[in-house]
RNA sequence: GGAGGGAUAGCGAAGUGGUCAAACGCGGCAGACUGUAAAUCUGUUCCUUCGGGUUCCAUGGUUCAAAUCCAUGUCCCUCCA
């Protein structure tokens, strides 16, 4: 199998610029560039899925180039519903530093910063050197900006792929960097940037962008409960990342090891036959956790997510000694709690539940377990009998948020 | 500059003087079923010491009573110039 074609196997290429493309890609040595705007101080597993890929063509022997927008994350990358909020400057230069620091450890890709080459243009030399070479029409013609017609969009972001075309000119003048990689919804800056080479040097550049990676209801990868999951560990722990793949549903669990993992086509068809024998046993699911949380944080966190999880779902906590759940548990929310307290105020106080209202709703249906042990009574105070060895109480919310409690 | 329309809970959207803590849909949370899955079904979704308290862009006003009427302001949209 060539490069291309594992590519195409795991539903990686949505779309290429050329043919030609193929071909360069089989036979390696290309330089290519990935960008992200510095719109969060981590990235998050979203970014993880387009990132791999440039770790695949690196492994086929071409040569990326991470690029941070320092410049195009103070315009914002036109949203196809609405204005992005402005992010202050000194936010931009805090995710910088985050994101250079990240994808240097996780990827070990060289970094840029497009700030340094736009910073110093200036408005006349931009619109005469840049702006001349794009039509309006041909602009107006770009999805995202179609999208925006109605409700608006101001020219700051209606600028941002002429921003984006000139970093892909600027790389590949200085660095001989002729492909860009990216989600779909880059396409079009994408393409901006191969008409401004082409215009500008007269040569071809190449684009290649992979789809969205979403679940069956087409729900972006990785978002739940409103938050992303963060490659940062101090920000999304391992144990946290372990439950989000482990609980993902059936249907997409091969395709999502085909795009997130670097298992071969061999590996994967086995796993998925086992997995269609027995689904039950999440064979598939626990080799997907194993593999990105290995790929991201190292066996020891994989290790340590997989052991604590195995400990809260199917052991019996309070026959473990107490040091032990304390070690193995670090990455779980934690809160101090005093012996006969009420419970409604406990789960209150501990921010497991946002109002009495709710803790009451939640322990009179059930959804509350002290030490895995539903708790139902509404009068329920803690005592000391409800610490594990006196240290520790176990609180679980619903079938799997679990709360540590130290005693005091 | 002129004319008109709009702002309602996380989102979309009803409601146009009392029966409104505000229909409905989505989303969220929980329960049942399971496998810590999906689908499905059920409940729930401002706070509360369960007496009540605080909400419908903001501020004033009319009224026994306002999300609903009036005034002013802010923001958005459409059309005309």
């Amino acid at each position: 199998m060539t490069v291309f074609e594992d590519l195409k196997w795991r539903g990686l290429v949505q779309d290429i610029s050329d043919e030609a493309l193929i071909e360069k890609i089989n036979k390696g040595g290309l330089t290519f560039y990935i960008g992200t705007d510095p719109t969060a101080d981590s990235m998050h597993i979203g970014h993880y899925s387009s990132f791999l890929i440039s770790k695949r063509l690196e492994r086929a022997g071409h040569h990326p180039i991470l690029l941070i927008g320092g410049a195009t994350g103070l315009i914002g990358d036109p949203k196809p519903t609405s204005e992005r909020p402005m992010i202050s400057k000194s936010e931009v230069e805090k995710n910088i530093k985050g994101l250079k620091a990240q994808a240097e450890s996780i990827f070990g890709f060289e970094v840029v910063d497009n700030y340094e080459w736009t910073k110093e243009i200036n408005i006349i030399d931009f619109l005469r050197d840049y702006g001349k070479h794009f039509n309006i029409n041909y602009m107006l013609a770009k999805d995202k900006v179609k999208s925006r017609i109605e409700t608006g969009i101001t020219f700051a972001e209606f600028s941002y792929m002429i921003l984006q075309a000139l970093d892909f000119l600027h790389l590949f003048k200085t660095r001989n960097c002729t492909l860009q990689v990216a989600g779909s919804d880059q396409w079009g800056n994408i393409t901006a940037g191969i008409e401004l080479i082409r215009k500008k040097c007269d040569k071809t550049a190449y684009g290649m962008v992979m789809p969205l990676v979403t679940d069956s209801n087409g729900v972006k990868f990785g978002k739940t409960e409103g938050n992303a999951l963060w490659l940062d560990k101090n920000k999304t722990s391992s144990y946290e990342m372990y439950q989000y793949l482990i609980n993902l549903e059936d249907s997409m669990i091969i395709e999502y090891l085909k795009k997130l993992t670097f298992l071969s086509k061999e590996e994967i068809e086995e796993i998925e036959k086992r997995h269609n024998e027995n689904p039950e046993k999440r064979e598939a699911h626990k080799r997907l956790a194993e593999e990105i949380i290995t790929d991201l944080h190292g066996k020891e966190e994989y290790e340590r997510a997989r052991i604590m999880s195995e400990a809260l779902f199917s052991e019996d906590i309070t026959k473990l000694p107490a040091n032990d759940i304390i070690s193995s548990l670090k990455d779980i929310p934690t809160f101090i709690a005093k012996e006969d307290t009420f419970l409604v105020d406990l789960l209150v106080e501990a921010s497991i539940c946002t109002s009495k209202r709710e803790a009451r709703e939640m322990i009179s249906s059930g959804a509350i377990a002290i030490n895995n042990k539903k708790e139902m009574n509404l009068e329920k105070q803690i005592t000391k009998e409800d610490f594990i060895e006196n240290k520790i109480i176990l609180i679980k919310k619903g079938k799997k948020r679990y709360y540590l409690g130290f005693y005091k």
